[in-house]
This record gives C-alpha cells, structure tokens and sequence, in this order.
RNA sequence: GUGGGUGUAGCUCAGCUUGGUUAGAGCGCUAGGUUGUGGCCCUAGAGGUCGCGGGUUCAAGUCCCGUCACUCACCCCA
C-alpha cells in the first residue's frame, strides 16, 4: 500500500498547530465580542442542499462537489462551504422563532475537488460567520468590521485589502443583466472564447475575465454600482457610512464578483498579493434570498468565511519566528530511585499547573540536558544519587545555567514559587 | 480539465549538460570529546528501492519513453 495522504489533503504538523490556535482563538474572541455561538454542523449534507444555494451552473456545484450515493440511493455531498449548512440548520431547527436575529460562527473543513496549488486545497478549513433576520445596513456593516477586527488581531492587515460591492437585489439585477448582455453582445467577437460562453451563462463573470481584451471592453461596460434601484442604492450608502464610522479601511471595488448565486447586495473580499494566484483571504455578503429558497421564511442575511490555511500563511510571513511548544520545567534523573522520584514530582507539579516533561529510561545527563534544552523547559530538575541521598533536587536556570538545590523535602511549590517570579 | 517546472538521506539541495569504481554536502538525529551538566566548537556514526515501470548501452542517478506524485500558473475560489 502506498503511505500517503489524499491529493489536495494535508496534515497541519504539531510543530505548527499553536500558530493554528493562535489564529482560531482570535477569531473566536472577536465572534464572542459580537454575541456569537458556534454551530456544529454536520460535514454531509443531502446534494441538493448545496446545488439549491450555490446554484446549478456554478462551477463548485457543476464540477467540485464530492458527490457520492448513500446505501439507500440518496445523494450526499461533502460540504464545499459552510453557508448552505447553517441556513438547512437555521430552518430544521427553526431558529428564526427563537430570536429576531441569530448570530452563527462554525468552523471545519470544508472540501472541493479543484486542481491543488498554493494557498488551494481539496479539503481546507474554514472559519465563517452568518448574521440571520436584519435586513439592515448596521448588520452588514458590523459583520464586515468583525472579520476586519479579526485579521487585526492577528496580526496580518498590512498584508489586506478590504474591497466592497454591492450586487443589487432581484429587481435590480436582473435589469442590469440585461443592460450588459445588450453591451456585450456587439461585441461578442471580441471576447475571449470563455467569454462568449459566459454570455450565456454567467456575464457578470465577464467583468472580471483577465484576459486583455475583455477587460478593456468590461472597463467600458455599464457597472451594477451605477445600476441599483432607490433601495439598495441607499442600502449600499449607508453600509459605506457605518464602516467610515467605524473607522474600517476599505475600497469600493465595483468588478467584485461572486462564484456563488446565493449573494444579494453587499459583497465583500479581503484580498492579498501574497498567495501567488490566491488572492482571497476572505469573502462574504448578504444573501436574503437563500433561507427562502431552502424552504424557510423570508430571512435576509449576511455572512462570510475565510479560508485558514491562507491565514495561516500570511501569518507566518508576519510572524516568521516560529511558535514551538514550551515547558516549564524538565526532568532529569539518574538511578532507579531518582527515577521513581523524578515521577513523582512531575505528577506534583502538574498538579500545580506547572507544564513538565521528564526522561523516561536512563539516558546520560547531557543528552537529558539537550533534551531539556530543546523542549524550551525554564527549569531543569536533576536528581542523582547525591540529591536523593541528601533529599534535596538540583535546580539548573536554562538562561543562565546557574544552579542551586530546593531544601525542602517536598520541592513542587518551592518551584512553582520560582517559576512565578520571574 | 489545460500548460510549465520538479522528484536523489528525516529536511533543504548538489551531482544529470558531456553515462564509467564504494552517490555527496549542509541542517537534523545518535554517540564521544566531560565518573553527573544543554546551547558554541571538534570528532565519529547511523540513515538512500536516486518516485515507479520499461527501453538504449559493456555500463544509467545521469540518455529515451511511459506512468505516478508534488509544485506553479490558467480556470475558479477561502
């Protein structure tokens, strides 16, 4: 058999996953600062969940779904993004009875079969957050500066660029979808072969095709911005005024486009330069159709997710340095007895919630010292025969390698002492 | 799905152009230099199906074909 893991799927190694937590716990405290909860959710859902929010044509939906039959001829996908599930959630378990307004965050992974790169995988995590029942700009605009205070937090905004957009409404677009299907018809020839398909099937993708020649004509085509009904032209005025408020940097960019069709109005994306093709750090908008169309009352709503493996190289380039694990103390015996003893106390002073590691079988004292030194132990703890005789423990500071002994018979609080006082 | 690059020690890579004895380096690991003392230094050691399969050749890590994987880009997205 071959040893390794599926293609697109990594592990995230211990000598990295305090950086993941780092990064997780941020998160979570800013999504407490707002009143949210985690959801749970399942990792499975029924396909059709997911080709009702997204939308048939996408290109997850059409081409990156893991899709297979369960024993009884029912069709489950693997979730390919957390939106879906938390609106199937909030009608089944009727949540919207509950509360006017239900704040959600989740995180898990998420899977979609693309062609791996940087930054890209088949199975990545997620970190989201759905704001259920307000129809108001406030919500919006509170959302986008929580995912803002995130990646603050992190450390890694120098890095980020906040765009903003607005999609219109059911009324709105499908006007302007027109009006630009009109402009780009003439010119159909001009367009890129992708293009000309996507006339058919999706032009607003057109205003964010790269290929040169498109993206001259879209610059000339009429824009969504300019194109809003009364309503969400103020929808759209006043998310901009909250965020100026709230002092939250961004730049209105009217090319955003979105892969999935659930989205209404605001869109957002937080992008970077420095993820090669991996622009997108985050994305999120309103969608107040969706909960409608998954069978629910009519319940706007905004959300977002950010893809953590992405976060998590962007910290890394913030924060090269390094976040190893760290102990307190080390202990190193020599001797049956010293061993027995050296046990003890390591129980003793996790008890005392002191981290300790010790060697386990009867290596020489300098390989437990460089085993000491690499675990990052403040305190090495050495006892010998002499120190057993004696009923005493040596104690070496791994900065300074100064040495003394505890005198007490029972040194765990004696040390805990120390180890506070630094 | 399409195109480019790369697969040699645990990791990062040299060697391939121009085929020729036992395939190297740095880092890491283990041990020693100190009867019980880490980091720096010195010495020694362990560790390799040269991705896999086939072909050419007296001879292949090196050349050719195939294949798989990784990677970057397109596409799309977090």
């Amino acid at each position: 058999m071959e040893t390794r893991s599926i293609r697109g799927f990594h592990d995230v190694l211990p000598e990295d996953a305090k950086r993941w937590h780092r990064v997780e716990e941020t998160a979570k405290a800013v999504f407490e600062l707002h009143g949210f909860s985690e959801l749970r959710m399942p990792v499975l859902e029924f396909t059709e969940i997911f080709a009702r929010s997204l939308g048939t044509t996408t290109d997850i939906v059409e081409k990156e779904m893991y899709t297979f039959a369960d024993r009884d001829g029912s069709s489950l996908t693997l979730r390919p993004e957390g939106t879906a599930g938390v609106a199937r959630s909030y009608i089944e378990n009727s949540m919207w009875a509950k509360s006017p307004v239900t704040k959600i965050y989740y995180t898990g992974m998420m899977f979609r079969h693309e062609r791996p790169q940087k930054g890209r995988y088949r199975g990545f995590y997620q970190i989201g957050a759905e704001l259920l029942g307000p129809e108001e700009p406030a919500s919006d605009a509170e959302l986008i500066s929580m995912v803002w205070n995130i990646l603050e937090g992190t450390g890694i905004t120098k890095y980020l660029t906040l765009e903003i957009s607005s999609l219109g409404d059911g009324i709105c677009r499908p006007q302007y979808k027109e009006k630009l299907v009109a402009f780009f018809a003439p010119e159909r020839e001009r367009l890129c072969e992708d293009c000309q398909r996507r006339l058919e099937t999706n032009p607003l993708r057109i205003l964010d095709c790269k290929v040169k020649g498109c993206s001259e004509i879209a610059s000339r085509a009429p824009r969504m911005i300019d194109s809003l009904c009364a309503d969400c032209a103020s929808h759209f005025a006043e998310v901009r005024e909250a965020l100026d408020s709230a002092g939250v940097p961004y730049v209105v960019n009217p090319g955003i486009v979105r892969g999935l069709d659930y989205y209404t109005r605001t869109v957002f994306e937080i992008t970077t330069g420095e993820l090669g093709s991996q622009n997108a750090v985050a994305a999120g908008g309103r969608y107040d159709g969706l909960v409608e169309e998954l069978g629910g009352p009519r319940t706007p709503a905004v959300g977002f997710a950010m893809g953590m493996e992405r976060l998590i190289l962007l910290h890394q380039a913030a924060f090269p340095e390094g976040f190893g694990r760290e102990i307190s103390v080390f202990i190193a015996h020599m001797g049956e007895e010293a061993r027995k003893r050296a046990f003890r106390l390591a129980s003793e002073l996790r008890g005392l919630g002191i981290s300790t590691e010790m060697e386990y079988g009867g290596k020489s004292l300098k390989s437990q010292l460089k085993r000491a030194d690499k675990s990052g132990a403040r305190l090495t703890l050495i006892i010998g025969e002499d120190e057993i005789r004696r009923g005493v423990v040596k104690v070496r500071d791994m900065d300074t390698g100064k040495e003394d002994e505890t005198t007490e018979i029972n040194p765990g609080l004696e040390i805990a002492g120390r180890l506070g006082g630094k």
